[in-house]
DNA sequence: CTTAGGG
DNA sequence: CCCTAAG
């Protein structure tokens, strides 16, 4: 076994629970989501961990924040993955489950529309394991989805699996930035549907660039084009699918649509405070949170092609262990091996402690507070490559955990209950063997990697990285592709988070939550400030001062070249006026990025480009990028400037004429 | 809600 | 990133 260096490029990154701003100006309205959202997060918790108590399932003696690795075994090609159901369901799950599968479903029929023939077999392969991933997060997440709220509330929702589930189809695309680009899951391509004629070019009703902008830019339209509604099916930058049309996507969208009204009519169920769960939650959009996304309304009562049903409703999580972006988001070693992920499943056990409220002294102060002793997660398959290295280790079993519990930890591992925090060290030279590996391997979920073993990796985008950054499922194919030479192991282990404790108060929905706290008792664990949860926990209705909760300004999160890349990619196409087709057409799933941001991205792009590199800070954008920036801004402009001094198109032609 | 711009 | 004015 030799080894390759990988570090763990994820952080964890939970959002300070934000509404959407894009309802700025109505504080009031938004305090008052905010504070549904509290209400729901904690209401969900709550009915997590009753359920769990009620089945006695608490495993005590867990001991917290280590994992055993129970059984290593080699296999050969795909995890045989096995689709243990959960047994404690927490809650409908149907509508639940339902509703966190759909999106991959239907990714996965688009994907598999534009895979080549002889991809056929082995995109089967792929679809049913990523079927089963889906349906295990599904299941997974609808029970953790609470919880793992309180890490990563963004990577909780749909656009997150979504993008595992397209990856896992993806092809082992070439390194670089381009890989991770947003875009690329995005198969729904807003501009096939979009009714929207595109405002500077007649042309570019199909939203492709006039030709000619060839010439004038300088760069191919073509590329843009094919590469990027081909999505998830290729790299944008390969030729390779340049034939493939996507028509899939359009198809997509119809598709969607029952889909989506699907869910949205599975909610009328009863459901009492007990029953409240997060499907409960999640089908109740309209109360959590009554501005959706931005996305959604011109969506929804456009054509329904939309599929945000979720909202994040989270608001426990606040953001820490801040890398200081720059530069550290790299990830090495990217590439280099194959081979992956994970599989998964399993039977969840959380112990929880229940413990009155001390406090409950304040009259009908129904607290109650939960303490979550410890997460089991039965069982993980982990494929890596014999030359694995301890950190390329940590990393696929991070991966593994985050797709279960949606990102937002780290992990790390023990051997002989000794950390390893050497990641460049390969297993035999920490001393981990295959023998070892049956006893004495260890893992353990850190909820912040700020030491050096994982890298750290600004919060940055969970939820992003997490949907687009299709490297990890990408490794798990190509160990196939090459008749699977690596090993594979088999994991079962047990994970134990970090002891969650916090307040919790009954779902009267109605009435104001207010959780007292909500953190976990190991160091760097989400701290949540105080602001955070008085944001969404206390609306009072009357202060109609000062409401700095939800003045919280959003965590900054530098845009990685990935996105980058994938903002230039959109903006070549649509222009420079359309922010809102631009993120959803590339940052769809980027739950934070708001049209605004990248707007305002690009602005800083522009001026980025036009400064000269020793001025520029922050991570290095590839000077190609820029180019194009300037290039396509350039483009934009003209055509915006020659449409206004009325000059129709028409006018013009006529005048050719 | 979206855009466009200034802060 | 935030905030606003406009549409």
């Amino acid at each position: 076994m030799s080894l390759e260096m990988e570090s763990c490029g994820r952080g964890q990154a939970a959002e300070v629970p934000r509404v959407p701003k894009s309802a700025r100006g109505k504080r009031s309205v938004r305090k008052k989501e905010a504070q549904s959202q509290v209400m729901c997060a904690f209401d969900l918790l709550a009915t997590v961990a009753g359920k769990l108590l009620d089945e006695g399932e608490g495993s005590a003696g867990a001991p917290a924040l280590t994992a055993c690795v129970k059984d290593v075994c080699v296999k050969q090609e795909h995890c045989d993955v096995e689709m243990e159901h959960l047994k404690n369901e927490v809650t409908d799950q149907d509508s639940c489950n339902e509703s966190a599968i759909l999106p991959h479903t239907v990714f996965q029929q688009s994907v598999n529309h534009a895979r080549n023939e002889d991809a056929k077999a082995k995109s089967e392969d792929q679809d049913k394991e990523s079927s089963m991933i889906s349906s295990t997060k599904a299941e997974l997440g609808s029970n953790f989805r609470a919880i793992a709220d309180l890490w990563s509330p963004e990577s909780v929702e749909a656009g997150a699996f979504t993008g595992d589930a397209v990856a896992s189809l993806m092809p082992t695309a070439a390194a670089g930035f381009h890989k991770n680009a947003p875009h690329m899951y995005n198969l729904l391509d807003p501009m096939d549907v979009d009714t929207k004629p595109p405002p500077l070019v007649s042309s570019d009703s199909t939203g492709e660039m006039p030709r000619g902008l060839k010439g004038v830019t300088g760069y191919s339209v073509d590329r843009d084009d094919d590469g990027d509604k081909s999505s998830g099916c290729t790299h944008p930058s390969t030729t390779a699918n340049r034939d493939f049309k996507p028509n899939c996507i359009a198809e997509h969208s119809r598709v969607r649509k029952p889909l989506t009204c699907k869910y949205r009519n599975a909610a009328p169920t009863r459901m009492h405070k007990s029953d409240l769960s997060y499907s409960d939650v999640e089908r109740k959009p309209s109360f959590r949170n009554k501005k959706m996304h931005y996305t959604r309304q011109r969506t929804q009562r456009s054509t329904f092609k939309r599929r945000k049903l979720f909202d994040r409703h989270t608001v426990l999580a606040s953001e820490f262990g801040r890398a200081n972006g720059k530069g550290n988001t790299k990830v090495t070693g990217r590439n280099s091996h194959a081979a992956f992920l994970e599989k998964n499943k399993g039977t969840k056990s959380m112990p929880f402690q229940k413990y009155e409220g001390n406090n409950s002294a304040a009259s009908n102060d129904s607290h109650v507070k939960l303490k979550i002793k410890s997460f089991k997660v039965p069982e993980l398959l982990v494929e890596i490559p014999e030359n694995a290295t301890v950190g390329s280790l940590k990393k696929t079993v991070l991966e593994a955990v985050n797709a279960i519990l949606g990102g937002g930890l780290c992990v790390g591992v023990l051997h002989h209950g000794k950390k390893v925090r050497d990641d460049s060290k390969t297993l035999m030279q920490a001393g981990i063997d295959q023998d070892d590996m049956l006893d004495s391997l260890g893992f353990s979920l850190e909820p912040n990697c700020t030491h050096n073993p994982l890298q750290v990796q600004p919060p940055e985008d969970i939820s992003f990285m997490e949907t687009i950054d299709i490297t990890e499922p990408l490794a798990r194919i190509a160990p196939a592709d090459s008749s699977c030479k690596h090993g594979e192991v088999n994991v079962s282990h047990e994970l134990a988070l970090t002891p969650l404790t916090m307040n919790y108060q009954g779902s009267d929905h109605d009435s104001v939550h207010s959780p007292d706290k909500v953190y976990t008792n190991s160091r760097a664990l989400v701290p949540v400030p105080a602001a955070d949860l008085d944001a969404g926990a206390i609306v009072p209705v009357n202060k109609s001062k000062r409401s700095p909760e939800q003045g919280q300004r959003r965590i900054r999160r530098p845009f990685s070249v990935a996105e980058v890349e994938a903002l230039v990619l959109a903006v070549e196409k649509l222009g420079t006026g359309r922010w809102r087709d631009v993120k959803l057409r590339a940052f769809d799933n980027a739950k934070h990025r708001t049209y605004v941001d990248l707007k305002d991205k690009w602005k800083t792009l522009v001026h980025t480009a036009s400064i000269s590199p020793q001025q520029r800070r922050g991570e290095p954008v590839p000077q190609e990028l820029l180019d194009r920036v300037l290039a396509a801004q350039a483009y934009w402009s003209q055509q915006q400037a020659k449409l206004q001094p009325r000059t129709p198109p028409l006018a013009e032609a006529r005048l050719l004429t």
